[in-house]
DNA sequence: CAGAGATCGAACCGTTCGGTACGATCCGGG
DNA sequence: CCCGGATCGTACCGAACGGTTCGATCTCTG
């Protein structure tokens, strides 16, 4: 039972389950894939509730992505700070995560850019646009801790390589994805920097 | 006039026409975003006559993003070839081609793998793989000539640079994109070869 | 134990969708 | 000169869409 049926038992509690039993149906089906009744159908949740929860089914995909955002951004900013403290072993821990993903079979690409493809909303650009300054910051502080000469260069250098090997890995084969791209953004380290001793 | 009105004066015309004319607008639009109706006022088409030639709004997405990869497949081909012999500047001119889709105001990221994102239907998905087959078939092809090594991995490399590059142009900044991704392949290149001389 | 509030389920609304049908029009080939 | 076929414009279809409403139900709070 994902949402309880009483009253004020909890009102904020099942904003978060809808929201997290959307997520993953709004990701395998698309944004327009899926209406608002069959959704509501996966949810366990009357169309009213969804409603007042989140006002629209525009409003919920707002918020469904947003959330998507800053947990992505999370889950890779702990997997680098668990990675100890040497750069090129946080690099590593970015590609590994990645791979990862991609080896999940219900891996579709990047929800959030997914989403973008679909509704030129403003908002939802605005979503996007965060999200990579998201991976953009990670990924220049990397850079920076690496002694890169220009770590905002290099941050975004990968960035292409975080998001072009997801898109490899989404449309054509995810296998050794994450290691290839890893490797390239190896290679981009002494080149650009004169670090590493 | 876009499509002549009489009768047999070219059935085959008429079909390139409405797939010319339709493919900007379901470009910036969006493949659900424009209804049937709606696209036939822009087309200056009645739907029967669509329909006809297609057969389903299926159909007309089909045969129009088949017709664009290999148009951009061509296009970067005679780009290449354009360059010379020196595969350091075949690189370069892909890039240089990509920066400048990237300046194009209309610019919205790439047209197959925006549809790959949305239908995930077979057939859209076979497309999109092929897409993607060709861009990596070019790009090996200049490894080759550069000697590398292990060419295949490094033109999957450069594959990931080049869609990871139009997704950071498309969803945050487009400014200097192809050239920071040129530079990235380049530093690819000594990295995996030992080539250059 | 009574009331307030959250939820359900289902009916309902107007709109839009992809797709079809039809009569009128226009043209090139025999 | 006329017929066949391609086209247009429009009306139409059933289904699905996003969104609203309402009575019934349930549960926590006072």
């Amino acid at each position: 039972m994902p949402v309880p049926k009483g009253s004020t038992i909890d009102p904020v509690r099942t904003r978060a389950a809808i929201l997290e039993a959307a997520t993953p149906v709004l990701y395998e089906r698309g944004l327009d894939g899926i209406g608002v009744a069959e959704l509501c159908a996966h949810l366990g949740v009357s169309k009213e509730t969804l409603y007042r929860h989140f006002g629209s089914k525009d409003g919920l995909v707002r918020a469904m992505l947003e959330t998507r955002s800053e947990r992505i951004a999370r889950w890779l900013a702990e997997a680098i700070a668990a990675a100890g403290h040497d750069p090129a072993d946080q690099l590593a821990a970015v590609f590994d995560v990645l791979q990862q993903w991609y080896d999940d079979p219900a891996f579709r690409g990047c929800a959030v850019l997914n989403a973008a493809a679909q509704h030129h909303d403003q908002t939802v650009r605005a979503i996007t646009e965060r999200h990579l300054d998201r991976y953009l910051e990670l990924l220049t502080g990397i850079a920076v801790r690496a002694g890169a000469p220009d770590p905002h260069t290099l941050g975004r250098q990968w960035l292409m390589l975080v998001e072009g090997a997801t898109a490899v890995a989404a449309h054509h084969d995810k296998v050794s994805a994450g290691e290839h791209a890893h490797r390239a953004a190896l290679a981009l380290l002494p080149a650009t920097a004169g670090a590493r001793g």
